[in-house]
RNA sequence: GGAGAGGUGGCCGAGCGGCUGAAGGCAGCUGCCUGCUAAGCAGUUGAACGUGUGAGCGUUCCCUGGGUUCGAAUCCCAGCCUCUCCGCCA
């Protein structure tokens, strides 16, 4: 949420920013209702402070037994226009609220502008495309042949958009898990293990809500939500929190499944384990003072690279233009990985920085060195995401003789084991 | 799920329906003082909103939301959360 002194005195910047990012909240709207609600704040406080000082008379007169009726039947009129007021101003605020909280996120100067994804920009690339003597294949086919990935049996328990690994390919993510927690935590951030589940609240203190209501699977006569990304229930950690500048930075790790109903996403790069409905998550949010929050930003982008890095997995960094930036989002890298059987790259990790538009709308702050009360800034990033750097994985680890080698930085965490030669194997 | 207790400022903790934004203590800050591992004395220390160039002024806030009243931290109702006991349970 923006500041609303900020879109009184910037009204068209903050158009301009709707507009570029393809939103259509009416920042015309949220100005009437801004001057009506100040119209009537003036009107109402100088009829509470009448009766407040009225109230204080009847007191005194009261208690030198003198007679205060006329008083009281007066404060009595007043209170009622008061009562009336007041209920004019709630429904203003709310109005109001209803409109500024749909407001998105501006964009930082850095972003390209642009409509949509093809005005993204790679701001650099790393490793090599591995070239193949055979055709590879993709990880859905080589799941089936080693027996790692089930995708008929998801079918079965949950319809589509769900996957089962099984053996060794459930190892394999495993020890992804473990792998980029433990990497993580060497490097300095704060483990946490959040519920799986948040309330309407947090979601809308995150930005989910109002406008990915859709996108979220609610439970069923309950007020929550299974959450649709660590970023969630681990942001909201400190909500409603006044933290103390030597708080700052906050660095914390989760790693959480994500639940999605992808509404409208049918038929894009659907095959395999590439869009689900459920997917693994080690997700890194920064909670930071908002002098160097953009520094905070870069490293935290590092952060999530050093793990593709050390997978030895090729990718490109892209910086996402206006129309492709998420609501809440001031700016944000994708990080795409290339995958080998399937031909392209695709995005395996994004890192966003919400300066304080998400710290606005939980209300989290920090008293700064000369007691000044600020909002914190929040960024997050995944580091990385399950479902497809495991896909990645087999696609691009794949040999000539059909098996599939296990990065070595993984070895540790699979039982030693440094390549899946048959599917035999997992039964060991 | 059943029974009970409770939710007040950074923390602890008072609070009769009316000078209580809130006693007292702790912590913090600022002075003064003292030559000694820090004590004593005095003062000071919340947030949001509105208004004003500004010092300031005003309004609201004692878990949340309603209600009673001229006036509510204080009374009534509903909800949320925490704790204790019982039951159930991985």
């Amino acid at each position: 949420m923006l500041d609303l002194k900020f879109v009184r005195e910037n009204a068209d910047l903050v158009r301009n920013a709707v507009e570029n990012k393809n939103e259509t909240a009416d920042v015309n709207k949220v100005l009437e209702l801004d001057e009506k609600r100040r119209a009537i704040i003036g009107e109402v406080e100088n009829l509470k402070a009448l009766r407040n000082k009225v109230s204080e008379q009847i007191a005194i007169k009261k208690k030198n037994k003198e007679d205060a009726s006329e008083d009281i039947a007066q404060m009595k009129e007043v209170g009622e226009k008061i009562a009336a007021l007041d209920g004019d101003l709630r429904s203003v605020k709310e109005a109001l609220e209803y409109r500024l909280i749909r407001i998105p996120n501006i964009p930082h100067e850095s972003v390209p502008v642009g409509r949509d994804e093809e005005s993204n920009v790679t701001v650099r690339e790393w490793g090599k495309i591995p070239q193949f003597d055979f055709k590879p294949l993709p990880h859905w086919e080589i799941g089936e042949k080693f027996d790692l990935l089930d995708l008929p049996a998801a079918a079965k328990i949950t319809g589509s958009g769900f996957y089962v690994l099984k053996g060794i390919g459930a190892r394999l993510e495993r020890a992804l898990i473990c792998f980029m927690l433990d990497t993580h935590i060497a490097d300095g951030f704060i483990e946490v293990a959040p519920p799986f589940v948040a309330n309407a609240d947090a979601m809308t203190g995150c930005g989910q809500l109002p406008k990915l209501a859709e996108d979220m699977y609610q439970l069923k006569d309950e007020s929550l939500y299974l959450v649709p990304t660590a970023e969630v229930p681990v942001t909201n950690l400190h909500r409603e929190e006044v933290l103390s500048a030597d708080q700052l930075p906050l660095y914390y790790v989760a790693y959480t499944p994500c639940f999605r109903r992808e509404a409208g996403a049918a038929g894009k790069d659907t095959r395999g384990t590439l869009r689900v409905h459920q997917f693994d998550k080690v997700e890194m949010v920064k909670i930071v003072h908002p002098d160097n929050s953009y520094e905070e930003h870069e490293s935290l982008l590092k952060q999530a690279e050093k793990i593709v890095q050390m997978l030895e997995i090729p990718y490109r960094v892209r910086l996402l233009a206006t129309g492709d930036l998420s609501f809440a989002a001031a700016k944000c890298y994708d990080i795409e990985i290339w995958e080998a059987g399937v031909d392209k790259y695709l995005e395996i990790s994004s890192v966003s920085i919400y300066e304080d538009f998400q710290a606005r709308r939980m209300n989290c702050r920090f008293r700064d060195r000369d007691g000044k009360i600020r909002f914190v800034h929040t960024l997050n990033g995944s580091g990385l995401a399950l479902a497809r750097l495991t896909a990645t994985i087999l696609e691009n680890y794949q040999t000539e003789y059909g098996t599939i080698v296990i990065p070595e930085v993984l070895r540790p965490y699979m039982g030693g084991l440094a390549e899946i030669t048959d599917s035999e194997q997992q039964k060991k």
